[in-house]
DNA sequence: GTAGTATGTCGTAAATATACGTCTTATTCA
DNA sequence: TGAATAAGACGTATATTTACGACATACTAC
């Protein structure tokens, strides 16, 4: 097994790669952003609006979908995706504070010659 | 080329996922959280606090530095890396941009039942 | 029941990412 | 000059991601 150390981490380190991770793909960031815009929580139609093959699009929604940011109903035929807002939110959070703590960085705050 | 269709999505969709991907590895995050804890910039001492070789360590320094998240200063035998503090404000913006959108997603505020 | 449609699953090929040992280069210091 | 050290480059093995066609399943409508 020459792969895969993440255990070595710690879980905030983990948490915060596995939601980036989500995000590291454009075909996912336009899925959420199609899935914000719509007044109606679309399904495969989700396909229809992005380059990318049915097959293809619902193995990203899979992976949405199994991180928990979005959420996936079942209204007879057709499957009714949505965003778990309530995730979202406290994902939004752990970025923001991640971030906060990088850019507060106190030695190379000016932004020129570092060290 | 069964492959990177990245290419068929809107910049500013392929921003966000560079970065993203650039933070989907644990290891990344934590060379980033460690540049912003340091008082000095440090340079190979990085793998020495972190559980990969020196070789595995300098591949994801590379990569942070090829999107200019981090910056290397070569200091006589040491290399002197810091935090893009400057360009780590703008990815914070157009994260948190970008999760404002989905937050406020209009129809499946209610966290419950979707749709 | 049967035809038609929407979805997901499975298998698979190609591209990338991860991890590391070894080699090369550059600089310091004796 | 020559030994020692730091760091990136290179090669490579393995794991994972991406993309898609073909198949299976579930529901609707006739």
């Amino acid at each position: 097994m020459t792969y895969a150390k993440t255990s070595a981490f710690t879980e905030e380190q983990q948490q915060l790669a596995r939601v980036a991770k989500a995000l590291a793909h454009p075909a996912r960031v336009a899925i959420i952003q199609l899935l914000a815009s719509k007044t109606t929580c679309i399904s495969g139609d989700i396909a229809a609006e992005l380059p990318l093959s049915r097959t293809t699009v619902s193995q990203h929604l899979q992976e949405l979908k199994a991180l928990g940011l979005i959420k996936g109903e079942i209204d007879g035929l057709t499957v009714c995706y949505c965003l778990n807002t309530s995730l979202l939110q406290k994902v939004q959070q752990q970025f923001t504070a991640f971030f906060q703590e990088a850019s507060a960085s106190s030695v190379c705050a000016s932004d020129d010659s570092c060290c």
